[in-house]
DNA sequence: AATTAAATTTCGTAA
DNA sequence: TTACGAAGTTTAATT
């Protein structure tokens, strides 16, 4: 056990017995801290679907928001997860520890049984900061909305988030003409999904608006791909090459 | 350091010095281990993105196919990561332990810097079984080859995949009355998005086929939305409840 | 609790 | 390498 001058606190085992090391998962869950082991186990999951793995060496972690994430040695994704909002449990079962999450809404189990546990450790410690990120949808329409003609001359945002039957547009505005445009915002280059989402809106528009004017469609990222580009095309809709701002 | 029977092998230590640290951790990365670093620590990530993140208590982890997480103690996803695919350099600067991982196309760059190492470890094991999953989409594709009438009596599956300019269907067919079926399968239930899709490969096939027929879209999911509901009317398609088998 | 769409989505497959 | 869509997607916002 170690305790840090800034209230950052660790504890960890190598090789402990199952028993010993179920005490320090408890505990750890208990005091609210990140809670590691390292072994080689099974993995059982049942919820919205349902795996299961084999025996190999993992690493899991249990956080104390309730999420618990198994992870191989390949892989952003860990293998077998659970959300936060779960309940963590360990116990021990003919000589081996066992680490359960469950939750409900939806009811889903997580299950790893280790045959070996290598390491176990508990982290406590804060963390008063969040995460400053650039380069978001968010920030390419704050760019829009400070300088309209980036889209094009005389474009006049008028909302933004509009509500319409099929879903809230990005941006709402006018054109030079008068005539309603949707703006639909992608961060990166887009596939015909985003294409789609963009008619969406402007059928829905064009129904709560029944005028007879038809809507103008502007899809704005940075590229499309060569179906979306068709897609655009034979939906009438338009395309201005924009990205976020890096900075 | 310790060996096991297994070939799994550990190595670990607390609170060490920057130098000792990044001794371990280079030495990790070396032999393919998976490293973790726990301590307080700032973050800077820039690339399709950019982001930097105060300092504060955080779990890192380097997997030796390229892939890094950086985790708090809230949340299933990393607050910081990069992808498989990257390099990882650990380094000292200025008394500190630096980790960096950096790959290119599209370049990406993510710097960990620790104010103070609490506990660094790197684990060797070996994992040969891959997750056994039931429940996906696949599923439920097999159930309806397997038996066509749960679809509707007489549906004729005459394809997967089928390509269409708009992309691959995931069933194509024929009812009872000979008429073109497209089959778009969602494992969950759907929102408007999955109708788009739906309508886009009934809108590609029709102009492929060029028949004055039009051609039939069911939407195959355990349920739909209002929103989608409506835009399913709208569209003329239609819906068929399906669940993918459980087990 | 349910809906909707964004995400540094990631991941797998096919071209 | 790019494109396209699935995912036990997760996450955030709004109802």
């Amino acid at each position: 056990m170690t305790d840090s001058a800034d209230g950052t606190r660790t504890e960890t085992l190598r090789e402990p017995t199952p028993a010993a090391a179920r005490d320090i998962v408890a505990r750890g869950i208990d005091r609210e801290a990140i809670v590691t082991v390292y072994g080689r186990c099974t993995v059982d999951y049942e919820g919205r679907a349902s795996s299961r793995l084999e025996a190999g060496a993992r690493h899991v972690m249990l956080k104390p928001d309730g999420a618990a994430l198994v992870h191989t040695d390949e892989g952003q994704q860990p293998v077998n997860w659970q959300p936060p909002g779960c309940t963590h449990d360990a116990v021990c079962e003919d000589g081996e520890l066992i680490l359960e999450s469950v939750r409900s809404t939806p009811d889903e189990r997580l299950r790893v049984r280790f045959r070996e546990v290598l390491q176990v450790s508990a982290f406590s410690g804060t963390d008063e900061n969040e995460l400053a990120l650039v380069g978001t949808e968010e920030d390419l329409r704050q760019r829009i909305l400070e300088d309209p003609s980036v889209l094009e001359a005389e474009f006049t945002p008028l909302a933004t988030e509009r509500e319409t039957p099929a879903g809230a547009v990005d941006i709402y505005g006018e054109d030079a003409a008068g005539r309603a445009v949707v703006v639909e915002l992608k961060r990166r280059r887009v596939g015909p999904d985003a294409v789609s989402q963009l008619r969406r809106y402007v059928d829905a528009l064009e129904r709560d608006l029944h005028a007879d004017a038809a809507v103008r469609g502007i899809l704005v990222a940075p590229s499309v791909t060569d179906r979306a580009s068709r897609l655009l095309t034979e939906h009438g809709l338009e395309f201005v090459s924009l990205e976020p701002p890096a900075e």
